[in-house]
DNA sequence: AAGAAATACTAATAACCGTTAGTTTTGTAA
DNA sequence: TTACAAAACTAACGGTTATTAGTATTTCTT
């Protein structure tokens, strides 16, 4: 009779999250049977079942998880004084640093999402159109202020979040870049531009 | 008995693999089954195998028809004598052309690949390498030649193909951006950034 | 019109899926 | 030590999956 195996100062259902979300990234949600989620705890399907009510609501749990994450930062954000570039450049930094703590989790969240059953799904959707909707404003309010070029601020948001999702290629292709190099280079990149 | 429903100047199999890559992209691969694709051909799902090998035969001919694709493009572009700036203002207009002409088969190989048999998913990833590795070198070229800042090209890179990889959500709502639009927008932005 | 090839059908397969039921073991607190 | 709750187990469920076998029908070729 195995027990489930947690680590230290987490939780078992830290550790059957933590199972999920890397199952979830590296072979898709669809495509991950509970009873390989058991075996990497160390335990028998069923007995997950003590734990969980349903594999769906892993992928809820790490869904909106991440998305509570990003928008209580859009709060602090928004609320802050600061100007719209460097509100900009905030969010850049913490979606490089968020990717890189809860690596598996995020890329759940950006790539899996579909998967969600519907109800949740339209939810989540909601959620990040609302995120989407607050850069918006803040690239508009830096326009408005000439900061930034008069651009399409919607395609700007989407090129700067989709720039800062794919991240998730370089950090499992075991480059050695630093969390610092990536922000410096991304916010110079998507700030700036690369033409001298 | 139903027949194989075609359009004007269409072979079956180009029926197949466009109702296979339009399932695949909103569903996913896994998610989606062989008996929905007859469904949404007409005929019943064993009838299918007259003209397909196998559900992960249909993944794999999506996959690689766009990878050949987007590598004789590099081709071209590599062979042609503009300045590292045109040749990357090229590569990103013809991304952002590719995604609206072949939408649904893009976003597969850009997001189901995942799900391609191991032989083939390390074949597709070879590909992949070599066409980011002649990426990177054009940019390196721009650096030498004192065009672009100096900045670390494959981190450029990535930026870049995220970037234009994350096109999906506009096109998937209905945003009106004109496929011209887009590309200046988005030349504009990963060129010469967006601040004043 | 006849024969062949292509393409459709129905029926059925074994494998796998998420999950439940029922039972036994383990850990905890009195 | 006893009792109770938590958490593990085995067995099995109905449903779905991709695919094959075997057969009927349609279409193409002559």
């Amino acid at each position: 009779m195995a027990k489930i195996k947690i680590q230290l100062n987490e939780t078992k259902k830290d550790s059957i999250l933590k199972n999920a979300a890397m199952l979830f990234r590296s072979k898709g949600f669809k495509a991950t049977s509970v009873r390989e989620l058991a075996d990497t705890l160390g335990i028998e399907a069923p007995s997950l079942y003590n734990h969980i009510g349903s594999k769906a609501e892993l992928l809820q749990e790490i869904c909106f998880d991440i998305a509570t994450d990003y928008s209580t930062f859009m709060q602090t954000i928004i609320s802050s004084s600061e100007s719209a570039d460097i509100k900009t450049k905030k969010l850049i930094e913490f979606h490089i640093q968020k990717l890189f703590v809860d690596f598996d989790k995020v890329y759940v969240a950006d790539y899996e999402w579909k998967q969600l059953p519907k109800k949740q799904l339209e939810e989540f959707l909601i959620q990040r159109k609302i995120y989407e909707n607050n850069f918006v404003e803040i690239i508009e309010e830096g326009i408005q202020k000439k900061l930034f070029k008069n651009l399409q601020p919607r395609i700007t948001v989407l090129t700067i979040l989709s720039a800062v999702r794919g991240l998730e290629f370089l950090k499992s292709k075991k480059n050695n870049f630093t969390v610092e190099v990536l922000q410096q280079n991304m916010v110079n990149h998507l700030l700036t531009g690369i033409t001298n």
